[in-house]
DNA sequence: TGTACATCAGTGAACGCGCGTTCACTGATGTAC
DNA sequence: TGTACATCAGTGAACGCGCGTTCACTGATGTAC
């Protein structure tokens, strides 16, 4: 039982909340603890109680972050099931861009190791299984008689990387800027179409 | 002629490359003017001056990164004369992560408009010249026989994406993380090679 | 050639602010006997 | 059932620091007449 003279509810994942949004809405320079303890309304010193400190709240978002990027991709592909190798590629890939967009506090900070307390086991096994889901999408599309010139480990970083370029492309400006007014989900589900088109007609 | 009373050589120069050094190691979160005003040896007052205020100083870093990226494009493409598209595709994509990586400062400050004073008119110049590039780039190999059946505008976002996304991958580190000891840049021609042949290997 | 004035390129003190972290404390709850 | 003690989940004051920005100033240089 949480003691109710203090705060009402699970403060350590209200804070979490507000620290999230706060990295989206201002950039995670601009996150303190005392402006999240501030938003959450309790004492500036109260994050430092469930963190230990700054980088702690920083590795607690990234671990949430690869947690929740998880959970949306294996929930894709069951909802997949056999699909074509080139449409789960397509469909990861659109998991991928709507979890950078929608959770962006998560996103921005997963990436920032300079924020983490590195040495947490929880994120490097987070970063592993999100390459590891990776790998296995391109293994099963090469199952599927794709070409097998290439290295695997050659696709898998080409697809991540043009799925995360997309990402922070959308995120940081330039795609916005230059095509404004285009959906984001649209044009990113037809560049994804062609990547995995393209990587189909890569001949064995 | 400078005034040799307080600073031998150009102030202003010497601030952004020291700028430049900082974001570099440390990340533009930790950069000061007083910090950089102090490493270059002048009051702390100075880097004002000259750049009026902090956005300044960044805009400054990120119009710089623009001409630098554009000058080694172009300088890239008029070295590789009448060569397959698919090379000049493979050879641009090396100057972008090349240039990502030697002058990493300037590439993470262009990269966030929140830094900047967001109307300066030179860096819309060079974002825009940037794309142009590589949208020429596009319509060249189309012009070579490429398949046209994507929407060239796709074909731009696609390399632009996965240049920019591998980029990111190494400077962030799950790329760094998980291949350790690669070479960046075998790894990186490897997968640009990938891209390229993919591209080209699409039915038209 | 001399002089007055304007401009350039800074200096250094001062301002008010927000920050991370520490620390002694408090009151409610849980546990052992 | 009562009581002592430990733990949980914070509070609020205090610390020392670095920051962006402003401002009056200064000394060297450039320009007009």
């Amino acid at each position: 039982m949480r003691n109710p003279t203090y705060f009402e509810g699970d403060l350590r994942a209200t804070l979490l909340e507000v620290a999230e949004e706060e990295v989206a809405s201002q950039g995670f320079a601009q996150v303190s603890l005392r402006s999240i303890a501030k938003r959450a309304g309790v004492s500036h010193a109260a994050p430092a109680y469930h963190f230990q400190d700054k980088r702690g709240l920083f590795t607690a978002l990234a671990v949430e972050g690869f947690a929740e990027l998880g959970t949306r991709m294996r929930g894709a592909l069951s909802r997949l099931g056999a699909a074509p190798a080139a449409e789960r590629i397509q469909e990861l890939g659109m998991v991928y861009i709507g979890f950078a967009r929608e959770r962006a506090g998560l996103f921005e900070v997963m990436w920032r190791p300079e924020l983490h307390h590195r040495d947490d086991p929880a994120l490097k096994a987070g970063a592993q299984a999100t390459k590891d889901t990776m790998t296995e999408l391109i293994v099963q599309a090469q199952q599927e008689g794709w070409s097998t010139r290439p290295d695997t480990l050659h696709l898998v970083v080409l697809g991540w990387a043009a799925v995360h370029g997309l990402a922070v492309l959308w995120r940081d400006g330039p795609l916005a800027d230059q095509n404004e007014g285009a959906d984001p989900y649209e044009l990113s589900r037809a560049v994804l179409g062609t990547l995995a088109a393209a990587l189909q007609a890569l001949p064995s």
